[in-house]
DNA sequence: CTAGAGCGCTTG
DNA sequence: AAGCGCTCTAGA
């Protein structure tokens, strides 16, 4: 009897690969263990295996694997289904969901480096002959390529003594330098063990406290500890009413002890699981959703900003933790989760685990581990695109917050999955719940709803009955015909900010574009500069003096006069948030701007700069991009400026409308917080424009429906699904010929779609690779399965045509 | 004719 | 992904 076994190696390969094992490893190996295995001439892989069987194949010799790694499967069952479901439904290789799914960590690349740890203190004597060894090595040159190591060790099996290295944290794999953000401490405060004891504590406020308000900040921490576990010392301190040197005096006298903790880290002795107190709307909500479950998988939560979500939230989180499930929490963007993190963990405690690209491939190798035990300290997992891979036991309810947003759609590489979507399909798989939240859903889920497939329930009041912000539109033109303009802002806008600075509030200033001004534009013949390798204009930096391709990055300076007609009449036109900070800097000098959007959150940690300003304070406005927009809380927030809400509604795009309006309601929805309305003012051209409207009515029911008859006329989803074909070739005439002859092959070859194009993007050059796209419609009664497959059945016949074997086409299905 | 570059095919 | 072999081209 011969022994076989077929595995997924981490490249984007359509094919699984077969090896042959013996007796021994057939029947210790299981599908989901990691092997190590030759792959060509001279790489090794670390696979997964899929399946074992005894078919010898009839076509070739397999090889036999080097090694296996694991002793337990570290990828289970339910998650190699899924893995299968994600490369079958949006149409990429395994191998490429492979390398989405796991932490780097877990793969042993033959080109992998590894590093050493050189501030551990290692015990030599509990180190095998060869891991002493490699660890001597390590020590001459800290980093070490994998056939490098197969060299000092002399043979080729040396997976077992990596990753028993790597387990001791010797060594470390591909540690780009993960420097990590240095999160800011925050002061906390503990009474000394001494006064923990009732007598000690009835003799210190008998005895002990000297003055009223020693007494009184001593109350006051006992106040506040029935309510927390942890008492910030500044909270204290306010709350309190007394002054620093108080409480200094009372840590010199060893009654109260400070500790620092990291804002992010905050670790709980133990959860604090008081109830909270809900109001009746939020109660009724809660009940709502719980019963809606009873019927449907799914609920759609459409609830504004500032209407105590997380409340929710953490409520339907402490009934599936009573049943012993995890719960996996999604967000758009794991940068703008801190505040999320402290809400739970202050309920949850250590249960809380964050699944975070910022922090280094071990924290993320760990939370991995203590998702796949099932162990308690990662019952609930908070995470974003990603963790949807996370190798769950027994997952009992998934959030998705914020559902509506873009970027849960991945778009490089593949897989291009949606996150949204692939929860859903993981929640069926455990027979879990998906709880999906959003104050502007997005039309599909809203659709979903609408057709009761999924459950809905609506939250419209803002808690405490905090009203929604008060939304004032200027008229561009009309202002500008008044002469009511001070360069980009109208008099109307100068005066709230002016009114708000004033108040000692915070403004929030959106334009949706980068740079100083997106034209360069020569006065006497019109000429604009473009990207060399981009079909796009250079956007103005005014601050660098350059010009810059969002498309590539490419850069050149500044020119003095016009490339084609030599003209020293150079102009810049249209708006960018550089533009707008300088302008905004010119009429309030005394005033701290700062400007947040791609070009200033480029480096390391300066996101969590800027928003750690805000949040103190020390920003009196920001401007920015959309960036803004994505669900930060600040509560000094009194008006947020849109300077010019056309650009959005002029988009190339079925989903502009939609977008441009969701935009707009999330900025509207960081006006304003506790005990006071927000204003919001919207700078237009089209003050009559239908969304625009819909916007300052609040009519979220008006757009959907103006939208879904729009969707439906023009075939677009959810009435149809979305399959966009991308061709990519440096020869011009080569990709259309190519994308040609797919889309008309498919027009002939595949029944029931539509097939439009193949079309030219509005930028149809990228890095030197002309671009051409194909679009595919499926009605969405049809079996997407059987089309997809003969769609992929033309893309591979594409292939086989020897000119157009150059051409790159990427899938990405339901596209966005 | 040769050396070197560059492309694309294969990988079990 | 990357080694390897095939093809093409530059230079003598």
């Amino acid at each position: 009897m011969e022994y076989f076994i077929d595995v997924v190696v981490p490249l984007s390969i359509a094919t699984t690969f077969t090896y042959s094992v013996n007796q021994a490893e057939f029947i210790f190996l299981q599908p989901g263990m990691r092997v190590a295995v030759p792959f060509g001439k001279k790489k090794v892989y670390t696979a997964i295996v899929l399946s074992k069987h005894n078919q010898k194949p009839s076509v070739y010799t397999p090889k036999d694997i080097l090694t296996i790694i694991d002793e337990q499967p570290i990828v289970t069952t339910k998650q190699l289904d899924f893995w299968q479901w994600i490369a079958q439904y949006y149409m990429c290789a395994l191998g490429d969901v492979y390398k989405a799914a796991l932490p780097s960590a877990f793969l042993l690349e033959s080109e992998t480096i590894l590093s050493f740890n050189s501030t551990l203190v290692v015990d030599l004597s509990s180190l095998t002959d060869d891991e002493f060894l490699l660890y001597q090595a390590f020590e001459q040159q800290p980093i070490l390529r994998f056939d490098e190591v197969q060299k000092i060790l002399n043979k080729k099996q040396v997976f077992n003594v990596i990753d028993e290295l790597l387990k001791k944290e010797i060594i470390f794999l591909n540690q780009h330098i993960h420097e990590k953000y240095k999160p800011k401490l925050v002061k906390y405060v503990t009474l000394h063990d001494t006064y923990k004891e009732e007598n000690e504590l009835i003799n210190l406020l008998d005895h002990e406290l000297k003055t009223e308000k020693q007494r009184a900040l001593v109350l006051k921490y006992f106040q506040l500890s029935t309510q927390k576990s942890t008492i910030e010392l500044k909270e204290l301190l306010e709350k309190a009413g007394v002054s620093k040197a108080i409480y200094t005096n009372l840590e010199k006298k060893q009654i109260f002890e400070t500790y620092s903790l990291a804002e992010d880290r905050v670790q709980f002795s133990d959860a604090f699981l008081n109830d909270i107190q809900f109001t009746e709307l939020q109660n009724k909500t809660i009940q709502s959703i719980q019963n809606q479950f009873q019927q449907h998988d799914v609920v759609l939560l459409n609830a504004v900003t500032g209407s105590g979500k997380t409340e929710i939230y953490i409520e339907l989180i402490k009934n599936a933790l009573q049943n012993n499930s995890q719960v996996l929490f999604l967000v758009p963007e794991i940068g703008l989760t801190t505040q999320l993190v402290q809400r739970l963990t202050a309920y949850f405690g250590n249960k809380v685990a964050v699944f975070n690209s910022k922090y280094s491939e071990n924290e993320r190798v760990e939370v991995y581990h203590h998702v796949l035990n099932a162990t308690e300290k990662a019952q609930i997992v908070i995470g974003s695109r990603s963790s949807i891979f996370l190798p769950f036991k027994n997952l009992g309810l998934i959030i998705v917050d914020e559902e509506h947003e873009t970027t849960y759609k991945q778009v490089d590489p593949a897989p291009r999955f949606h996150t949204r979507d692939a929860a859903i399909v993981l929640a069926k798989m455990f027979h879990a719940k998906v709880l999906l939240g959003s104050a502007t859903p997005s039309l599909e889920s809203y659709y979903n709803a609408y057709q009761q497939k999924f459950g809905y329930t609506e939250l419209l009041q803002r808690f405490k009955n905090v009203q929604l912000p008060q939304i004032v539109l200027v008229d561009l033109k009309e202002a500008r015909r008044k002469k009511e303009v001070n360069g980009i802002f109208s008099m109307k806008l100068i005066e709230a900010i002016t009114e708000a600075f004033y108040n000692g509030e915070q403004v929030l200033l959106f334009q949706n574009r980068r740079g100083f001004s997106p034209v360069l534009e020569c006065l006497s013949c019109g000429h604009v500069p473009y990207c060399t390798m981009c079909d796009v204009g250079l956007t103005y930096y005014k601050r660098q003096n350059y010009l810059k391709c969002h498309y590539c990055g490419y850069t050149m300076a500044m020119p003095s006069k016009c490339h084609s007609c030599h003209s020293h009449d150079l102009t810049t036109k249209g708006l960018g948030t550089e533009q707008v900070e300088e302008a905004l800097k010119n009429i309030f000098p005394n005033k701290n701007i700062a400007r947040m959007d791609q070009d200033t959150t480029r480096g390391k940690f300066a996101f969590e700069r800027l928003i750690d300003g805000f949040k103190n304070r020390e920003i009196d406005a920001m401007v920015g991009t959309q960036m803004l927009a994505k669900g930060l809380d600040f509560d000094n927030v009194s008006l947020v400026g849109i300077l010019n809400a056309d650009n959005m509604l002029n988009f190339p795009d079925f989903r502009a409308y939609e977008r441009a309006y969701q935009l707009m309601v999330q900025m509207a929805g960081r006006a304003g917080r506790k005990n006071k309305q927000g204003k919001v003012i919207i700078q237009t051209y089209n003050p009559y424009h239908n969304t625009i409207q819909q916007v300052t009515q609040n009519d979220y029911k008006g757009m959907f429906k103006e939208q879904m008859y729009e969707r439906l006329n023009f075939k677009y989803p959810p009435f149809y699904r979305l399959i966009r074909l991308q061709l990519k070739h440096p020869d011009y005439e080569k990709v259309k010929e190519a994308s040609q002859w797919l889309a008309s092959n498919m027009k002939q070859s595949v029944q029931g779609i539509l097939v439009l194009g193949p079309q030219e993007p509005s930028i149809n050059r990228i890095r030197n690779q002309y671009i051409q796209v194909i679009l595919i419609k499926l009605p969405i009664n049809k079996s997407a399965n059987a089309l997809k497959k003969a769609i992929q059945k033309s893309i591979n016949s594409l292939e086989t045509i020897a000119k157009f074997k150059s051409v790159k086409t990427t899938i990405s299905v339901d596209f966005y």
